[in-house]
DNA sequence: GCCAACGTTGGC
DNA sequence: GCCAACGTTGGC
């Protein structure tokens, strides 16, 4: 099973407001670009991925789950783009700061540090699992 | 189809 | 608030 990485800035959508959102979860709108499209297609129901607070926090807070398969964006009137549902699950006991992902060479190649625009991106499987234990899970 | 100009994201 | 990196747009 895939494993993903989900950016959102805290003052627009929070981990707070996540889990307030319980288990209906809530849309991942606003997607615009298409490698973000791409992984959000590829994903599948249960799927886990990490939430990740962008500009403000700059940490990885939670782990969310794929509630509802890609579906069309009405938000977008080009019709090119969709979104994914999403429902909170856990939160990390640590969270972990980009600093941290940083500092470690075993996440040199992750999209995080590689790539810091992508709002949707896939994470290996030892990311994860390194992730998850820094984070104290 | 190339590439310069512009807009946006996100770390610092 | 600044600026670098990346994506997208539009002229040719």
């Amino acid at each position: 099973m895939a494993h993903w990485l989900i950016k959102s800035e805290p003052h627009k959508w929070s981990w707070d407001d996540q889990v307030k959102a319980g288990k209906a979860g809530t849309h991942w709108n606003g997607v615009r670009n298409h490698v973000a499209k791409q992984n959000l297609m590829a994903m599948t129901l249960g799927e886990q991925a990490f939430f990740y607070h962008s500009n403000e926090g700059k940490e990885i807070v939670g782990i969310v789950e794929v509630s509802k398969l890609y579906y069309p964006d009405p938000s977008d009137e080009s019709g090119k783009f969709g979104m994914c549902d999403f429902r909170a699950v856990k939160p990390l006991k640590t969270p972990v700061g980009l600093a941290t992902v940083k500092a470690d060479p075993r996440f040199a190649k992750m999209m995080l540090v590689a790539n810091s625009r992508l709002s949707v991106q896939p994470v290996t499987d030892e990311e994860w699992a390194l992730v998850c234990a820094i984070g104290g899970l």
